[in-house]
RNA sequence: GGAGAAAUGGCAGAGUGGUCGAAUGCGGCAGUCUUGAAAACUGUUGAGGGUCACACCUCCGGGGGUUCGAAUCCCUCUUUCUCCGCCA
């Protein structure tokens, strides 16, 4: 959620940068302002009658006390007026703040200066390409067909046991997502961070901090008896840690790192492109997290970037970086680098991680503060990357590292798998 | 699931109708002392709105009510703890 007083004095540069996201957010910011200010003069109005009614109470309770019950019967006639007063503007105030709010909740993030214009996946701008796309055996196959050859992954018996998006490993396909899990898990807190197990439900105050709620409720599994939500990703509970927290400077930078299963709706996807693991109802991420002094967070978001790098290239798969666009950059980031790992049998790049820079965008809802030098509280800024997605991971091994004789697991895998073919 | 108790500032914890935004301790910050640090001592320190700055207003788990006046009384919701039951 922007903060009013910056859209108050940045206007044109909130409309401009929402423009990048093919939004025409002149009228809304220009409600967002009258609303404000018409927010403002009512609280104005009313805390001076509150004022007034404060004062007469106190002179009603020392007249009561020198007996003189008449004159503060007199006094009692005003605060009953007020008292009718501060009622209807009380409520006219609260109209106000609603409508303002509900606003807020629905204008998305100002794009970073660096975020291009643009309106699909197309006008994202690769940054970045590493590693060697491999020549593949003839007869090459897809991971859906590997995972059928080999046995490892069997997304049938998903369809009977709950239904489409929801495969089961097994044998070496199970032990071999365990072992990215766990490598995974090792290079982050390698790299400092902390690692957390969360939970996989969340209510709906976890749901609007990070964002997803109210804008995103169709994506996730709602468990309706108890008003609880399937996370879609780590960040929900993990950046919720934070909620209603006040930090000391000296606290920052925070990294934390969790494994947990995502549970996403993806109402409306069909197609070729939803075949296999490309697109699950349930997936593995392991996902990185980190709250930023304001001044050191786009430093940390490069950080980030380069852990990721790291990881892919000692798991030798080839991926680039997208800078997303306008369009492409999710609600509350400001700016996005999404990763993606060739897919060479299906001759297509797939998304295996997201790392965002949210600035103050979810610091503001959740108000997580830090208390800076100045000794006053300031929002902090909170950032996250998938490190990494596990099914199109999965699905680039299977089909880069593919060979006549079955499939070779990646060196830096071996140790965790116990094994170094599946064949 | 049944019975009872509780929810107060960054944390712990007093406070049962006005003088309470709230004792005290810890923590934080500043200073004295010290070569430096620690300890000790002194001072300072809740949040939000509003204002050029003051004034002023709001906030004692959430919501509603009683009262001239509520942290304090009433209703309701939520959460936590204890005991019993069940249970991986």
């Amino acid at each position: 959620m922007l903060q009013v007083p910056f859209i108050r004095e940045n206007k044109d540069l909130v409309i401009a940068g929402l423009a990048k996201r093919n939004i025409d957010a002149a009228s809304m910011i220009q409600d967002v302002i009258s609303f404000d200010e018409d927010r403002r003069r009512i609280q104005t109005e009313l805390d001076s009658l509150l004022a007034e009614s404060n004062t007469l109470s106190k002179e009603i309770g020392n007249l009561y006390k020198s007996g003189e019950a008449q004159k503060a019967n007199l006094l009692k006639e005003r605060t009953g007026q007020i008292k009718e007063t501060t009622k209807a503007l009380n409520e006219s105030l609260n109209n106000k703040i609603e409508a303002l709010t509900e606003l807020l909740y629905k204008i998305p993030n100002v794009p970073n200066e660096i975020v291009s214009q643009g309106s699909t996946e197309d006008d994202n701008e690769e940054v970045y390409k590493e590693g060697n796309i491999p020549v593949l055996p003839e007869n090459a196959l897809p991971h859906w067909e590997l995972a059928k050859k080999y046995d490892i992954i069997d997304f049938e018996l998903g369809n009977k046991i709950t239904g489409a998006g929801f495969p089961v490993y097994k044998g070496k396909g199970a032990k071999l997502q365990r072992a990215l899990i766990t490598y995974f898990l090792d290079k982050n807190t390698e790299a400092g961070y902390t690692e957390y197990q969360l939970p996989l439900l969340v209510n709906e105050a976890s749901g609007f901090g990070t964002g997803q709620l109210p804008d995103k409720e169709g994506q996730m599994y709602h468990v309706t008896e108890d008003n609880l939500y399937l996370i879609p990703t780590a960040e929900v509970p993990g950046t919720n840690i934070f909620r209603d927290v006040l930090l000391n400077e000296s606290d920052l930078p925070i990294g934390i790192t969790g494994y947990t299963p995502c549970f996403r709706r993806e109402a409306g996807s069909y197609g070729a492109h939803v075949r296999g693991l490309n697109r699950l109802h349930q997936f593995d991420k392991v996902e990185i997290i980190r709250v930023e002094h304001p001044d050191n967070s786009y430093k940390a978001l490069d950080e980030m970037v380069e852990h990721v790098k790291g990881i892919l290239k000692e798991l030798k798969l080839p991926y680039r970086i997208l800078r997303l666009c306008g369009g492409d950059t999710s609600f509350a980031s400001a700016l996005t680098y999404d990763f993606e790992v060739f897919s060479t049998a299906q001759n297509r790049w797939l998304e295996i991680s997201s790392v965002s820079n949210f600035e103050t965008f979810q610091a503001n809802r959740l108000k997580l503060r830090f208390k800076n030098s100045d000794g006053k509280n300031e929002l902090a800024h909170t950032l996250n990357g998938s490190s990494l997605a596990l099914p199109r991971v999965l699905a680039g091994i299977l089909e880069n590292y593919q060979t006549k004789n079955g499939i070779v697991i990646p060196d830096v895998l071996q140790k965790y798998t116990g094994f170094s073919k599946i064949d």
